[in-house]
DNA sequence: AAAATAAAAGATAATAAACTCCCTTTTTTG
DNA sequence: CAAAAAAGGGAGTTTATTATCTTTTATTTT
């Protein structure tokens, strides 16, 4: 549903939301190796949400990224429209391009109300919240060190 | 979510449920013209879909694709099942191999419960019952003239 | 039996997504 | 000011998906 890199740039940002704020800078290797996402891969993505204000950061020694109050009043949603971009989730489950209340497509009435729930849940929940959530429930974001767990 | 592939395979398997039976059957070529989808990658999806059972076929002068009643046994996850494969219903949408109601990664519990009633949705109904709801209703499975319509 | 029709099968080509590499720019620190 | 650290930006490679082309096999009709 999401794209390798939409969800490398969620998992970073909500990464960056817990461990991060404006004087403690994290470089891109070290949110890499933490999430276990390809690194470089991951420094595009990161320069991406960086440029649409959705992380911080800061070049040089000591720089990194980073996440400030004001980047964490965004909603995952806006992390999805900036990496896969919002398109295909308008688009008809069976690749229809006329399919909507008028045009049903035969999953149309099956889809559409789950699919509007679930956006809105995107939509209104802010980053802030996840990260607080994540840090209280102990949700996963990262698989580091899961084997051992395990046993 | 779904791939072309896939689409294109469910949206001519109802097409053939509509419009074919024991007795009529339908080359690749007009199912293809119908549905507006490319002809070749239709033939492979559809002798996929023969292969698997979910439509029948016959060869040579007559022949073609046809639906019979046991193949409108089937559901539309079977479908999917063999076209796309099941995988990646089952992912964690962060792309997190261990995520599940004891280890849920951040938007686990957003989004299992949807996908749950998604699938038995799918898993459920009866391409049959599909195709009956589709006459009867009027559900878009082709866009052919559709721009047509519009005025 | 021969010719025609249509699916089956295999090999190949084009496109898009995922990922990498290398070089540039900015900023800090010794 | 020089060196090092880290993000920024562009080009390139690999892999998966999508799509096509060609040959073979099965069936029917004449």
């Amino acid at each position: 549903m999401l794209s390798n890199a939409c969800q490398y740039a969620i998992r970073s940002t909500l990464y960056l939301a817990i461990h991060s704020d404006e004087n403690t800078r994290i470089g891109v290797k070290k949110i890499a190796e933490e999430l276990e996402t390809p690194q470089p891969f991951l420094a595009k993505l990161l320069q991406q949400l960086a440029k649409s204000k959705l992380v911080s950061s800061i070049k040089g020694p000591n720089g990194g990224f980073y996440f400030t109050e004001k980047n964490g009043e965004n909603a995952l949603w806006d992390i999805i429209k900036c990496i896969d971009g919002t398109d295909k989730f308008d688009l008809c489950f069976l690749g229809l391009a006329i399919c909507g209340d008028e045009n049903p497509c035969p999953v149309h009435f099956i889809v559409a109300p789950f699919k509007d729930k679930l956006l809105n849940n995107f939509r209104d929940k802010s980053i802030s919240k996840f990260a607080e959530e994540i840090t209280i429930s102990g949700r996963v974001i990262s698989l580091k060190d899961f084997d051992v767990l395990k046993e």
